[in-house]
DNA sequence: ATAGCTGCAAATGCTTTGCAAGGCC
DNA sequence: GGCCTTGCAAAGCATTTGCAGCTAT
């Protein structure tokens, strides 16, 4: 079966029961349809926007961001206390990161192990664990 | 011997070569002296002044904790991407994270284990290595 | 005296919000 | 039509900076 244009980018937006709008369906494709895992800022996917000559404006681009993360089409990272960074790889693994390039890289989920997990404070369960290990460069 | 007050706070400047100031002397009292490892922001040191009677402008408190972070008496934690949170404890140890309240809390260093770090992609070395743990109360 | 420090206010950077106009079902 | 979405501009926060005045040495 061919595909068309934006035909894997409509299937993501559906479903997740979000209305497949002109701004969600690029937004859709620019992040799902490179086939490979990556990391955006609203800034830089602002930018990919207009690389591809089309318009979407920052509001709609941080609305969207934070659908797509609540549907669980992206994950949040925090490695930076000024900036957010979203992945288009949901699964569990972690990251290295590159403070002064600003660059986060994925480590394949088998590269880290964590044992002996502590026990959460009483009262509260554990969601997600974070690793981030920072590099750089030489 | 007797503790006079600020003589920790002062000892704790003078041998990281910075000026023993008011603010400083205050700041490094407040963060220091009280005996147990903890955790703030600018916003919340601020408040802590302001509790004790005295006046350090914000400014000044930002500055003070970066300079504290350079000289190796504070270490900041990545855990908000809008907020920057200063660990008075250096030593090399992870972090349980309550987004929802915005509360750190230390896990003790020998709590977590990790195995078989990831190798560093080529031309970077591995600085630290910083787990999150995000928790929530129930 | 002088190099360093402080505080104010203004500026910055990122993100969110209010709201009127437009688009999808 | 009605509800969801978008986009602009304005507002919001946390943080940084410029610079005149103050202070430790």
């Amino acid at each position: 079966m061919t595909k068309r244009p934006y035909a894997q980018a409509l299937k993501v937006i559906q479903d997740v029961g979000l209305r497949p709008t002109r701004q969600r369906l690029l937004l859709s494709k620019l992040l799902f349809e490179r086939g490979e895992d990556w990391h955006v800022t609203a800034e830089s996917l602002h930018e990919d926007v207009q690389k591809s000559g089309a318009k979407v404006s920052l509001a709609t681009i941080y609305n969207t961001l934070h659908q797509f993360t609540k549907s669980g089409l992206l994950r949040e990272i925090v490695v930076d206390s000024g900036k957010a960074y979203f992945d288009t790889n949901t699964s569990d693994h972690h990251h290295f990161y590159d403070a002064r390039l600003g660059v986060l890289e994925d480590i394949p989920h088998d590269e880290v192990t964590l044992v002996s997990l502590p026990a959460a404070p009483k009262g509260s369960r554990i969601g997600r664990v974070d690793v981030i290990i920072q590099i750089e460069k030489f």
